[in-house]
RNA sequence: GCUGCUAUGGCUCAGUAGGUAGAGCGUCGCCUUGGUAAGGCGGAGGUCACGGGUUCAAAUCCCGUUAGCAGCUCCA
């Protein structure tokens, strides 16, 4: 029998053996490390006896499949835990996620802080039992049999509406059984670097019409230093939650008065600007035009472009001289009014034409989100018009200009290209036109990419783009929408080379997706310390003394006239008091004015990079402050935030 | 929207068993005029989110409303 390893080595065995067999025939090492495999495509249990020649893929902790087996296995031993600790628990659902896993459990109290401590020293003590996992197998009726005697009505429940053909599995550890698909680690042994995270509320299986259950998230990893480093990590992410950061650096508010509208507070707004000011720059050079359309339109209008039909729910609506009129949730229908305020020629075509749109939407309370999840927000929208020919090339521009903004402030991203939805809007033939046209332009561009099935726009499917965070956190911003569906709806020609009337193809994209957002995401992966083209303060002026006063003002004048953002201080404070405060506001520079350096007509620096930097002239500062502004160096500080 | 938790001066939070409020920071005033992460003293500032109820008495207990937080659901 063949066996045809991950780099293409063939092993020969005479019998048939077990994935964990094949690992440990491969070193010792590999065999301690491994948490699953994967055969002939198929994720498996170590368990997996492999009868014939195939295809084996061992998985550690390390591959997404064997780190999903190693928490896997850790939300069991959660589970069996609990059953230990509290019996009258009833067990529902519990798979591994992202960043760890949970397990949702039927209870009359919700668990408590100290209840999640002794469930945590319980779970090590199993670790600690050596606990074997054995799988078997049962017919429907045992299967059914054995978890009513171990009175768990979920798992009957999950049992009954498994399909007739299923194979239903179970895991078995120490005193524990529970229905399982796997696959699982051999022995509870290795879950020892774990920590129950937090308690929420679950619906069973999601729907809000179920029962609320108690989940409880955890997290496991195989080195305890991991284990640290990610909690490590979840506080760094704590300490610079954009709410946090926004209102301690004054960039904006949230208020009773207006759930999810934000307020932009001065500094928010100068962040705000400068972003815009950016866009306009790149846009202008990639050959935009730039729009305004209104926020209230017409009722017919979105029932022309089917918003209606799909998202009244989340529009707000009012009446004005007894006509129903909505506030817009999208900004598409308002530019299907602009192109056709014009006879258009193949020869115009591609049309890039952008817009900064005012976009409300009715968002659940329950979801509303600092800057994350608002109910109004700014879209840096776009809309391009173009031949059927012409699809690949445009889309590529838009790919290299986004690629270029999300360079620019150092994020990593990955694509994700997104089908048809099952809720949606227009011919087969124009969403495989579409679908392709987007698929095409990524492959000739050799970007790689993951398809995302069903979860396109209900008129067209869409590339998205993930960008990772200075943390780590992923975070989706910009898309790129093909669309042949509104074109139709509002009868959008151009006038072809032989004359003939023709439909143009239209694409509808974001950079920053919500301007809102990508602030927040901004001061996340900041840590409120923005580069100095982007800071709302560039340079505080901080007098020594009063004596000093007139002195900083000239210094802060010519800082001024060359452009440059600054702040004076002149409390009659200590020096040491005012540098604490303007580093606590993340400025990136500071100036010190005193005797020493209105003597010498010059002044002492601080940089946020680098400290303290010595006297100075301020010609030279200035020089290199512009020079940053300029080439909009946006050195990411991944460390430890300020305090 | 659902479940749970929370709401006290501008901010961060105390307030134990119901007896009409405290601290630190900030702010204001005075002293200090100080060279790289918090100088000292003093003052002002709160109908304890809002509306009901229980009670001789409610920040504290109960009900409702609003907003926030965590999670679920949703996210064109």
């Amino acid at each position: 029998m063949k066996i045809t390893l991950k780099d293409g080595v063939v092993k020969e065995f005479d019998n048939a053996v077990s994935v964990y067999d094949i690992a440990r025939s491969i070193s010792e090492g590999l065999a301690r490390n491994a948490c699953a495999g994967i055969v002939n495509g198929e994720t498996k249990d170590l368990r997996f006896i492999v009868e014939n020649d195939a295809e084996v893929n061992i998985c550690t902790f390390d591959d997404e499949v064997g780190k999903e087996a190693f928490r896997h296995t850790a939300s069991h031993v959660m589970a069996q835990a609990i059953k230990r600790l509290y019996p009258e628990t009833k067990l529902a659902i519990g798979p591994s996620i992202a960043d760890g896993f949970y397990y949702d459990f039927d209870r009359e109290k919700p668990f408590s802080p100290e209840e999640l401590e002794e469930i945590e020293k319980e779970m090590k003590k199993i670790a600690k039992e050596d606990l074997a996992l054995e799988r078997f197998e049962l017919p429907r009726a045992e299967a059914i049999k054995l978890m009513e005697d171990r009175q768990e009505p979920y798992k009957v429940e999950l049992i009954n509406d498994l399909p007739e053909d299923a194979v239903i599995s179970f895991y078995e550890q120490g005193e524990f059984i529970d229905l399982c698909a796997g696959p699982h680690l051999l022995s509870t042994k290795v879950i020892k670097a774990i920590k129950l995270t937090s308690v929420a509320g679950a619906y069973w299986r999601g729907n809000e019409k179920n029962k609320m259950l108690s989940r409880i998230y955890g997290t496991a990893y195989t080195k305890t230093s991991d284990l640290e480093a990610y909690l490590t990590m979840m506080e760094e992410a704590k300490k610079r939650d954009h709410r946090k950061l926004g209102k301690e650096l004054k960039l904006f508010a949230l208020l009773e008065e207006g759930p999810g509208f934000p307020f932009f507070l001065p500094k928010g707004m100068v962040l705000k600007n400068t972003l815009l000011e950016y866009w306009r720059e790149i846009h202008k050079e990639a050959g935009y035009v730039e729009v305004s359309t209104p926020i209230i339109l017409s009722k017919e209008l979105w029932e022309t472009s089917g918003h209606w039909d799909h998202y009244k729910d989340n529009m707000y609506t009012t009446v004005i001289d007894e006509h129903d009129f909505c506030v817009k949730p999208m900004n598409c229908p308002g530019g299907m009014l602009v192109y056709k305020q014009d006879m258009h020629s193949y020869r115009d075509l591609p049309m890039r034409v952008g817009e900064i749109g005012l976009v409300h939407r009715h968002e659940k309370s329950g979801a509303l989100h600092g800057l994350m999840r608002v109910r109004c927000f700014n879209q840096d929208d776009a809309h391009i018009f173009m031949t059927e020919e012409q699809i690949t090339s445009e889309i590529s521009g838009v790919i290299s200009l986004i690629d270029s903004v999300y360079k620019l402030f150092g994020f990593k991203y990955h694509i994700e290209l997104s089908t048809r939805p099952e809720d949606s809007m227009g011919s087969d033939e124009a969403w495989e036109l579409a679908t392709n046209g987007l698929r095409d332009a990524l492959e000739e561009n050799n970007i790689p990419y993951t398809v995302n099935e069903g979860d396109g726009a209900f008129y067209g499917p869409k590339i998205d783009f993930h960008l990772e965070d200075s943390i780590g956190r992923t975070w989706q911003c910009g898309t790129i929408q093909l669309d042949m569906q509104m074109p139709e709806r509002f009868e959008l020609e151009y006038t072809a080379a032989n004359g003939s009337k023709k439909r143009p193809i239209m694409i509808h994209r974001v950079c920053f997706g919500s301007i809102e957002r990508f602030i927040g995401i901004l001061i996340e992966h900041y840590a409120g310390q923005f580069p100095t083209w982007l800071s709302p303060v560039q340079v505080k002026v901080l007098p020594i003394s009063e004596k000093f006063a007139d002195y900083a003002n000239k210094v802060s004048d010519e800082l001024d006239k060359a452009g440059i953002r600054v702040e004076t201080d002149h409390r009659a404070e200590k020096i040491g008091y005012k540098i604490r405060e303007a580093r606590n506001e993340r400025i990136p520079y500071i100036i010190v004015v005193g005797e020493k350096d209105e003597a010498a007509n010059k002044v002492s620096l601080r940089s946020r990079a680098n400290g303290e930097e010595g006297q100075i002239d301020l010609k030279d500062v200035i020089e290199r402050i512009q020079q940053e502004i300029k080439t909009r160096v946006s050195n990411v500080n991944t460390g430890v935030s300020v305090e």
